[in-house]
DNA sequence: CTGAAAGCGCTTACAG
DNA sequence: CTGAAAGCGCTTACAG
């Protein structure tokens, strides 16, 4: 049997009230008091039981985390990791815990999310994904629980508390940077549609093009619908075109590479033949043959702020929503030519 | 408020004991009464308090899971998504929530692993790294939770649950792949000294070179700790020796591009000049040029049992210690040449 | 088959 | 400055 505060209080000659006190730094209790009661926690080994804690309290300390799990889609890119240090960083400054996620499915995840909320396991829920028609995100809108949204949310973003980059002016600069090398033929392959995030860059990426008045060529714009897990194939229809793209942007630097190693494959070769560009500087984009230009989209920040947004919101309900924009930037590397 | 136990059973006019026994599907009630209850329950919306029922059931249904922070290692390695889905999935089989441990420092991890065991906050632990002389992996040995490690433990491996590779096995075969290639020169750069599988897989490399003969060469066998976050510079050592190596085994992919990465700017081709291996099979490896060769050790099927395995200890706490050995496969992909 | 009561380990007005 | 008491929301012997 754990040792509880009424062993201490008995050891020590107290009340468990004092006790209490004591581990609260209570003001009111004497110096005297607390240095005796201190010492026989620490002869003890006297350590506060969260659950009952948090029983009386009704919070629990903890942020839920929600992430898609597709398994594939969440898991196997750097944005993960990434984002949840940056949570990780600031909500263990708050003294705060996480809480994860587990589900597989859509509806496993709202289920867990609605047993979170309900069951106090979590004080505010961070959701590290904004898709359109998602129930999860209407729950939250509903439920009262304090939470905020790594991505624009699709629906009424401004009631909403959410961390995102300006997705569509980067998508617009990554495609004006490659006009300004010279290339008109630029194709955009983009990622699943009902990502906010990926219309927002399949939106900058027409923006740029009408800009500059190049025309918007339906072919040269591809997305995870359209390629329905063929991606290679996908590829090779899109340079088999009359007239091939001379450059791709690419949603993500995964995506990137593996367009590159297909490239390669049908024996186009970058940038020399094609230039490629990507999203989210990964680690390893640096490292690559050619190096790989690249947004950064400071993935780390989006999840310091993400969890600070909750946290105000748990601190203090009748804040107003608030939208942080975190800025990205270019990195010009070797995977892009002038025309 | 929420609504609570005691507002169901006034609602249902039953007492807060049946309300308890109908949630718990307890088979002494009518079925009658269950349907009663039930329906109330839907009505008003009733969701359980986890820090109650928690509270006097003395568990929490929740793991903990303690990973290395140092920030750049943990994190910026797809080691820990993968092993993280393995977990997830089968704790969430099991109902099992997932607790993150946020710590920086190895102080604060300590510290957060003694209040997640003493605090109640989780029924088990899942040490995700081993490492020589670390604390944490002491204390989880004395306090008489259930935990189990992801990699074989330095101390006392038999009377703890666990879960690796073969990793001297692992190291020696892909060392003797490359000594029948032809290679007799062959360099290891290998991780932090400190971590236990680091330890293995300089020791396979060992007793490869052993095996056949080959002298082991002071300059060949790199780690972390001689590098000093000065990786280009190791390199440009290694391949300046009079006697440069014509094959690196590297301990992880990520390395195995920063390697190429340097080695490419010293003009030196993979894998004409020079044959590389890498270790984790990480998603990007097969998209590289050329392809990486590589030691895949089947990430998810670690945090599969590691979850397995403290799950069955919390289960029945008299089961006695056990090891789980998991499969890996050398992969040959185009970074490796005969000579 | 169901209820009254005690209790899980803590906190916090209310008194003094 | 400190204690007795009530209570957080639940569960579980003990009775009946």
């Amino acid at each position: 049997m754990a040792v509880t505060i009424k062993d201490v209080a008995k050891q020590a000659g107290v009340s468990p009230a004092t006790v209490s006190r004591v581990i609260a730094d209570n003001p009111r209790i004497s110096s005297k008091t607390k240095q005796k009661v201190r010492e026989v926690m620490e002869e003890l080994g006297y350590f506060p039981n969260f659950q009952a804690r948090n029983l009386v309290a009704k919070k629990s300390q903890t942020l839920g985390i929600v992430m898609e799990n597709s398994a594939t889609l969440a898991f196997q890119n750097p944005f993960f990791p990434e984002v949840l240090r940056g949570i990780s960083t600031r909500a263990h400054g708050s003294q705060y815990g996480l809480y994860l996620s587990t589900g597989a499915t859509q509806e496993e995840i709202h289920r867990e999310v609605v047993e979170m909320a309900q069951g106090k396991r979590v004080d505010g829920i961070i959701l590290l994904y904004s898709k359109i028609g998602d129930p999860v995100m209407e729950y939250l809108g509903q439920c009262g629980l304090p939470y905020s949204v790594v991505g624009r949310p699709y629906k009424d973003p401004e009631t909403i508390s959410y961390v995102d980059n300006d997705n569509i002016n980067n998508a617009k600069e990554t495609v004006e940077y490659l006009i300004s090398l010279g290339h008109q033929h630029i194709a955009f392959v983009g990622g699943a549609t009902d990502f906010v995030v990926s219309l927002d860059r399949m939106e900058g990426y027409r923006q740029a093009l009408d800009q500059h008045g190049i025309p918007f060529v339906e072919a040269y714009a591809v997305n995870q619908e359209l390629m329905q897990g063929k991606e290679r194939e996908a590829i090779r229809q899109l340079m088999a075109l009359d007239v091939p793209p001379t450059a791709i942007v690419t949603h993500d630097d995964m995506v990137a590479y593996e367009v590159i190693g297909y490239l390669e494959d049908l024996q186009i070769r970058v940038p020399e033949d094609i230039s490629i560009i990507g999203f989210n500087n990964h680690a390893i984009s640096k490292h690559l043959k050619p190096p790989l230009s690249t947004v950064d989209i400071s993935i780390y920040e989006l999840g310091l702020h993400a969890a600070e947004l909750v946290l105000e919101k748990i601190t203090d309900e009748s804040v107003p929503p608030k939208q942080v924009v975190v800025s990205s930037r270019l990195i010009e590397r070797g995977s892009c030519r002038r025309l």
